[in-house]
DNA sequence: AATACGTGGGC
DNA sequence: TGCCCAAGTAT
């Protein structure tokens, strides 16, 4: 067998329970307080977990800050208190709720996770990883982190931010994402397996606070003894990355066909209606609703391409583009208007109140919408 | 293994 | 302004 080499960071046995010991004892003092969150003194004081409500933090939080997932997770856990009711949602209005947080093949998940959990599993999530795992949205990370927080059983959570805190601790020269095993060996060998939820709760907290990417507060650390980055004199370097690639410019267009608002009668008032369809699943901002538009080129849409997506033959208004940028691209939409004439009955399509449409759609959308009725 | 997939805030 | 970053998953 080839010897350890010398270089190799992974901890003894004692410095590893040192280490569990000392965030462990930091997280009692300084983790944080979240709505989702079982802390130690709420246990003490009878409250469980509900692994639902952990579940639906969770697929939020899903490469999402805390502060942007927040409210939303209220309003789901008021409007679907249990599994159950959100099984039994449309998925429409699911989708409509989750509007403006992004990534939207979680929603479609997390539908579909809840009809799974609440009809075949009866209502109960799996506490096994292969179970959790095998779940609709549910990843490796997730399904640790479920482990974790609901259920209190031992797990390894291996997020961004337990990336850069054991890159950190261990000062590793490999960079991401070519790191990720080791960091997930290292990661393991550190869990606590006497208080997992808190552990993994805990190390996420100190990437989050203390260890952030930018401005680490190492005075403020339980690792900076130990801390091979710190030690180094420059913690901010740490992790490497590799560099990305650049981010290309896609353009397109999309036409607001707007029906103004009319009483019963014909006359004045009331609310303005939009034309709006719903994006197939499977892309870009999949079973979202949308306005009508061309697909997205690298050169644009041409003359033709433009008038062949206009849901109808009009007097189509440019007023103006709207750039928005994705994670791998940076979009340029033309918006266009027309106003519609009171009998025309568009061949796709569904009117809606503009203000409930604007809020039912992805961000994009709600731009190019308040461009198109400002 | 590499790429697709949103959004908003910080500097 | 532009780049980085955030509790990743699916394919």
């Amino acid at each position: 067998m080839r010897p350890v080499p010398d270089t190799d960071p992974m901890p003894a046995a004692d410095q590893a329970a040192a280490l569990r010991a000392a965030l462990l004892d930091w997280y009692d003092r300084e983790g944080r307080t979240l709505p989702w969150r079982v802390r130690p003194e709420d246990r003490a004081a009878g409250r469980v977990a509900d692994p639902y409500a952990v579940w639906l933090s969770e697929i939020m939080l899903q490469q999402t800050t805390v502060p942007h997932a927040t409210p939303y997770w209220h309003r789901f856990l008021a409007l679907w208190p249990t599994v159950h009711d959100l099984a039994a949602a449309p998925r429409e209005q699911v989708m409509a709720e989750w509007a403006g947080l992004g990534y939207y093949a979680r929603a479609r998940n997390l539908h579909a996770c809840a009809g799974v959990v609440s009809g075949e599993l009866g209502g109960a999530f799996p506490g096994d990883l292969d179970g959790l795992r095998a779940l609709p949205g549910i990843g490796d990370y997730t399904a640790n982190a479920i482990r974790a927080a609901a259920f209190d059983r031992p797990a390894s959570v291996v997020d961004g931010n337990v990336e850069r805190v054991i890159s950190r601790l261990f000062a590793l020269e490999t960079p991401l994402p070519k790191s990720k095993p080791q960091i997930r060996k290292l990661a393991a060998a550190l869990a606590d397996p006497q208080r997992p939820g808190d552990y993994a709760q805990a190390i996420m907290d100190l990437g989050a606070t203390v260890c952030a990417p930018r401005s680490p507060d190492c005075g403020a650390c339980p690792w900076s003894g130990p801390c091979a980055a710190r030690a180094s004199g420059d913690p901010v370097r740490f992790p490497l990355k590799e560099k990305k690639r650049p981010k290309p410019v896609r353009r397109g267009a999309v036409f607001a066909l707007v029906r103004p608002g009319h009483g019963r009668h014909g006359e004045k008032g009331g609310a303005d209606h939009v034309l709006s369809v719903t994006r197939p699943d499977g892309g870009l901002l999949g079973g979202m609703r949308a306005l009508p538009g061309t697909d997205w080129t690298e050169d644009g849409p041409g003359e033709d391409a433009r008038a062949s997506a206009q849901p109808i033959d009009a007097q189509w208004d440019y007023r103006g583009a709207v750039r928005h940028v994705f994670t791998h691209f940076t979009l340029e939409l033309d918006v266009w208007t027309a106003e519609a004439p009171g009998d025309i009955r568009p061949d796709e399509g569904e009117w809606l109140d503009a203000a409930a449409m604007s809020k039912a759609m992805p961000t994009l959308y709600r731009k190019a919408l308040t461009l198109a009725l400002a």
